[in-house]
DNA sequence: CGAATAGTTGATGTATCTCAAGCAGGGTGG
DNA sequence: CCACCCTGCTTGAGATACATCAACTATTCG
């Protein structure tokens, strides 16, 4: 594997990487990294925290978030399985970290790491994904309206769709596919840094233009994937 | 140098890191990075070039920044003296590259780092502060009032200030910092995520109140550091 | 000096927030 | 099993921060 992949087609918000997972398996045999199970909405840190581990998502959904003194949230990421947290510079985390679902997190010690140049290089590889990721959500939270955000974010879920190079719905019948949220109202929009009532009302919205049905709360089918990515403002 | 340092106090908004720049200066004695000088507003590269190479600020400033195709724009990184960029997991690049001021940049092509550990932990460790930056960037733009992301985008400006264990003023009278921009009104408004027009008004208002003065355009005086700092909604 | 460019200021519009009430689903206990 | 409650979600009415549109001013540069 390249240092800097060149070749990569790692879509939009995906941050797992099959080819990075034997190094860790590999600490895993060791018993270097330990592997722990989360509930739901259990806090794996908090911002200030000394920053001594590094964790992995085997399984689960984590969000990071900060907050500001009034209790202004923002979720500065979401990260699903394969992906890494509790990367800083610093002596102590910067962040809040939650999971979103029941989780399995692996940890490895810092220093565990120095040693490794294939672990080294898998963390490069998922640091470089994150990069990308906050700068399409940098241009999301500065740039985008609230139609827009919502769009873009339901887009997040669906695979291969709403990248460059999409080739559109397949040719055969319909253009659906069903997602699941794996988090609150309250959580996108801390997200996508809108209100919880403007979130709820741009779903209702998009239910009532027919593009969404609402399953379940938290599992959405879009029944028009082409018509919801071009709400994205991105195409 | 540690792999994923535990003791740097690296500040907010700094890229540059001393110790990481014996590693490429090595790398320019053996004729393996070139060195390029560029005006001001000049770009390096364009979203979708391909991304062969990696780079680093020596002088100047440069801006990444997102395009969307009806042309808002968002600027999603400011570099300096020792910041890298053309950073990406992909065979393109994800962002625009411009100058902000006139600048010195070095490239590297990417299959140079691929032999370099040491190479390897300096963009590591780059890309840890980068990504803590975009952190603290994603709570501005989601979460943030534009007095708020005004005065933050101040402070970042203000070396040893606004950081976590401010000790307030220096004791010995004025509380001041003249600080220089090297950004347009419109660079600022895209990278705050707000409208040239009120980033305008922000800082008249700023001026007004008695907190900053305006020497040149993109020359501020902050004639009240720690009330600037107030504002920035962090503190 | 005058044109071109960048920044400021004012008047008005609107997308999103805020506040408040109502609704739905899921679990609990009588 | 159903009434009740609790929590999360939705919907409405009104307020507001910021955007938009437009005119004006300051600065830069030939």
């Amino acid at each position: 594997m390249a240092y800097l992949d060149r070749g990569s087609t790692t879509g939009y918000g995906r941050h797992a990487d099959s080819e990075g997972d034997a190094s860790w398996a590999e600490l895993a045999k060791t018993g270097k990294s330990k592997s722990h199970r989360y509930q739901e909405h259990e806090a794996v840190y908090y911002e200030g925290d000394p920053a001594d581990k590094v964790y992995e998502v085997v399984e689960g959904t984590v969000m990071l978030f900060k907050l500001l003194p009034d209790g202004r949230r923002q979720v500065v990421e979401v990260l699903r399985t394969g992906g890494l947290f509790g990367l800083t510079s610093k002596a102590h985390q910067d962040c809040n970290a939650e999971t979103l679902t029941a989780s399995v997190i692996r940890s490895i010690e810092k220093r565990e790491i120095e040693g490794s140049t294939v672990m080294q290089q898998h963390i490069a590889k998922c640091m470089l994904t994150q990069l990308e990721t906050l700068h399409d959500h940098a241009v999301l939270l500065g740039r985008k309206s609230a139609f827009e955000r919502v769009a873009s974010f339901l887009m997040r879920f669906v695979p291969e769709r709403g990248i460059v190079g999409c080739i559109g719905p397949k040719p055969s019948g319909k253009d659906e596919s069903l997602i699941v949220l794996a988090m609150t109202r309250q959580e996108i929009a801390d997200y996508l840094g809108l209100t919880i009532e403007t979130v709820s009302r741009v779903i209702s919205d998009l239910k009532r233009r027919g593009l969404i049905t609402i399953e379940k709360q938290d599992r959405i089918r879009i029944t028009n994937v082409c018509g919801i990515c071009h709400l994205t403002g991105t195409h």
